[in-house]
RNA sequence: GUGGGUGUAGCUCAAUUGGUUAGAGCACUGGGUUGUGGCCCCAGAGGCUGUCGGUUCGAGCCCGAUCACUCACCCCA
């Protein structure tokens, strides 16, 4: 009988590795939450069609890369890709913008690509996503990315770039794009294949390309910063002022482009060195004109997303693994000792002392052995001799020291015992 | 979707030019101590060498296919 794989690129988070998750977890809600970030959970599947208006009909996501199926009505769905457009269709669905002035919202959860794998990179990868509507001033943009860096300290990553850049509004973008373009072709055929595709496509993207010697070529290509118009540039001034007053460094990047169709002036990204081509562990920006275009009011946004799997990635190269250990351990000999054992057991854990038990009857050297390597320190030994004599020996597996204590006082024994240390 | 690399015990890896019964360390189980952990010693268990086919007297090794993993491209978190 074969046994049943994990699909290609959905990867199970054993035990040994989950205290990372939980660890990023709980730092992300404390952050956000102290940030006004309010959760809210949304389905993993949504009809295909708001990924198709939200993200971009001819970007990479939405052409190959989405787990689209039909279900048993013949309706088109589709697992997420990304957690914005379902946030933004909550948030109109929901009508939130009635609320108040602006609201923030974050997730947590898995997003589907059907990408091939590789390090950093899996069919089903999970993100933080944090997204605030209602407000176009530079002061929210600064300020979420000032929040990202407190939040990797807080993680205890470092050794991460903050890299920014705008891409201007509509108006401006288009002049650029068009400047660019008459740029590029002017070059003519120095550039690698995948530019010269980019040229027609997504010239933008031509920005992204890790040849060499496009990058060269692109030294003397007109920057989309002096083409930006004078709103758009007092923002991104203004944006840059509000990080250094909070004292987040950055660094202007002009190749921050970002893949997804709907973003407008401020972007960036969050880049490491660590983690081979998957360079980026977090990005976003501002999109003000996508709640428009899925059926809301023109509100602004803005947002970002963290790859969890990255962080995880990070943490693992910098630090050893968190392990959780049971306080105590029962060891006992013959059944009747065995059963009463068993009993205190759950006395203990009624107390919140995460404990561990012997369940197989074995010899004591065994049930020592594994007390000791599952990392208790304490080890409470129960014999038929103690049992009888109404006692308990309690062993503390670091001092190797043992003490005889009245079987009815044991909770309180250990409790005082364990405060002292 | 394209290209490279790798598949041998739970893990990390050996196995002479193709040659008999595929080994070791770690981990696991038991014992050395009638009831006491780590170190040490002894023993044990654990394998269709990813899968299928081919070449050969003979394949873990050579060839082909396939699957999986992995790195990179593309793209992105």
């Amino acid at each position: 009988m074969e046994a049943v794989q994990a699909v290609r690129g959905m990867n199970d988070i054993l035990p040994e590795q989950v205290g990372w998750w939980q660890g990023i977890e709980s730092a992300a809600r404390e952050v956000l939450e102290n940030f006004g970030y309010r959760e809210m959970r949304t389905p993993v599947a949504e009809k295909l069609e708001l990924f198709a208006r939200g993200i971009g009909e001819s970007t990479d996501i939405v052409e190959k890369e989405m787990y689209a199926f039909q279900d048993r009505n013949g309706d088109w769905l589709a697992l997420r890709p990304e957690a914005t457009a379902s946030i933004v269709r909550s948030y109109v669905q929901h009508k939130l913008h009635a609320d108040s002035g602006h609201c923030k919202f974050y997730q947590i959860g898995p997003m589907f690509r059907h990408e091939r794998p590789q390090k950093g990179r899996y069919r089903q990868f999970h993100q933080i996503d944090a997204e605030v509507f209602g407000l176009d001033g530079p002061m929210i943009d600064a300020e979420m990315m000032h929040m990202l860096d407190v939040l990797l300290e807080r993680i205890g990553i470092s050794g991460v770039t903050l890299n920014i850049n705008s891409l201007g509004c509509a108006k401006c973008r288009q002049v650029y794009r068009e400047a660019l373009k008459s740029f590029l072709v002017e070059k003519g055929d120095g550039f690698c294949g995948d530019c010269m595709r980019r040229r027609e496509t997504n010239p933008l993207r031509v920005f992204d390309c890790k040849v060499q010697r496009c990058g060269e070529l692109l030294e003397s290509a007109p920057r989309l910063i002096d083409y930006i118009c004078d709103d758009c540039r007092a923002h991104f001034d203004a944006v840059k002022d509000g990080l250094e007053k909070l004292g987040t460094r950055y660094a202007v990047n002009p190749r921050i482009v970002r893949g997804l169709d709907y973003y407008m002036r401020t972007t960036f990204e969050v880049i490491t060195d660590r983690l081979g081509s998957q360079n980026a562990i977090g990005g976003g920006g501002r999109y003000d004109g996508l709640v428009r275009d899925l059926g809301g009011p023109d509100v602004p946004a803005v947002g970002f997303a963290m790859g969890m799997e990255r962080l995880v990635l990070l943490l693992e190269q910098e630090k050893g693994r968190p392990v959780r250990l049971p306080r105590c351990f029962f060891a006992s000999l013959g059944e009747k000792a065995g059963q009463s054992a068993f009993l205190l057991a759950q006395q203990f854990r009624g107390q919140g002392i995460e404990t561990e038990i012997d369940y197989e009857g074995r010899s004591l050297k065994s049930q020592m052995r594994r007390a000791d390597k599952s990392g208790a320190r304490y080890v409470l030994i129960l014999g038929e001799d103690e049992l009888a004599r109404r006692e308990i020996q309690l062993r503390d597996m670091l001092t190797k020291t043992q003490r005889i204590v009245p079987l009815e006082n044991i909770l309180e024994t250990l409790l005082a015992v364990d405060s002292e240390k």
